[in-house]
DNA sequence: ACCTGAACACCGTTCAAGT
DNA sequence: ACCTGAACACCGTTCAAGT
């Protein structure tokens, strides 16, 4: 951990924050507290240091949380995935999104910038380039992978928020409230439902989503294998 | 806009604020600046009144976020759908997604609090009821439903804070900095594609992606029409 | 019952000055 | 070169008082 060295010939103060440091600490405040008690103020204080300090190291906080998105993205361990093209873009989704399901504030992070730090384009590499194997174009592989990360975001983003809302508020969600008493007239089929919505969105439904989304955007070889020399 | 009269019987000061007010000014600074200006402050000022007076008319300001989006969800179309059912859940969904790009404020809105307000309803018993008269259970309809959502939700999501970027941000973005040097000997796929993946990036594909899912998510009937009674 | 004013406990960031 | 202090221009919300 130390910082950075004296370095004798260079002039003007020594530094006595670092980036290295300065994100460290911010990723203890996050992974304790949410991303949400994560600010300039808090992190310097933290640090023994003024918040104006901060502005010398990194240009603002969106740039504070880009670094700590790339830390994440440099950490998280890079599983093995199967030969077979199909079960390789399952399995990198699958990990792609239970990294990120891990800690969730990164979806903010990720969705309020751009997509992906560049350690985590292994994940993408990977869809991608199965789904060429799969037989796609590489335009078309591209346009799979942003299916797939649409449909891992939107369920990231929904999950999250979720959570964070049983967290912190105990009484029942504006969605219980209107899912309890609904007009059978004009909604018939959600009437039906009723109470059981709750229970229904409950269940983790994200893999059998995912095999039907990837079912539809690869090309079909036949429920029968190996017809077309395997 | 007669909002409150002032009804002799009752006792107390009578009202100068009502929430039908609150909630047209409400819309009209979201509509010409953004839900990121909508501040408690702001919005008396633009009432001539004190930024307490509100909140003896809505809790906080989420249940203000809330009456935007039910007086949003009130007043949208309802389009004509088709008879065919899965023409009309993928039509459903498309006037949803069409709907909410409208005003992308409203994704933030639906994510941060749960998914839609009772009018906005009618969307999904309509992606329900046509999901079970293409052959699922009602449970494996939620099921398609939720997929849908996912993938809506995040596609919108998505666009959203690109297009927020776009509209403040001049330089560059982080994507577009990191996809201008990736190493193709880890990446090879992505860095094949290399400045191609902001072109095809750019492109909607909402459609295409919905079909597939669509697709994926429904029994086959085979490709071949009319074979099952139709 | 409805509204006001002052205050609390915060934000991110700029600017001018210190070492 | 690196850090500090004071200040700017904000937030949402509570509390005590006025009419």
């Amino acid at each position: 951990m130390s910082t950075a060295s004296p370095r004798p010939g260079r002039p003007g103060r020594p530094p006595r924050l670092s980036r290295a440091e300065i994100v460290t600490t911010a990723r203890r405040i996050v992974d304790e507290e949410g991303v949400g008690k994560l600010t300039m103020r808090r992190l310097a204080k933290e640090l023994g240091s003024t918040p104006m300090a901060l502005y010398h190291h990194v240009r603002d906080k969106e740039e504070l949380l880009l670094l700590l998105l790339e830390d994440f993205a440099g950490r998280a361990a890079r599983p093995r995935l199967p030969a077979d093209p199909r079960e390789r873009l399952l399995a990198a989704a699958t990990a792609m999104r239970d990294l990120l399901a891990q800690c969730p504030w990164l979806v903010e992070v990720l969705t309020a910038d751009d997509l992906l730090a560049p350690s985590a384009l292994w994940f993408v590499e990977h869809v991608v380039d199965a789904a060429v194997e799969c037989g796609l174009t590489p335009e078309q592989a591209v346009g799979a992978y942003r299916s797939i990360w649409y449909y891992t975001a939107g369920e990231l983003v929904v999950r999250a928020t979720a959570a964070r809302r049983r967290a912190t508020d105990t009484r029942p969600t504006y969605r219980d409230r209107v899912f309890a008493d609904l007009d059978p007239a004009s909604l018939p089929r959600l009437a039906a439902l009723g109470p059981r919505w709750a229970e229904l969105t409950a269940e983790d439904t994200y893999a059998t989503g995912l095999r039907a989304l990837v079912d539809g955007l690869l090309p079909h070889r036949g429920t029968v294998r190996g017809t077309d020399g395997e």
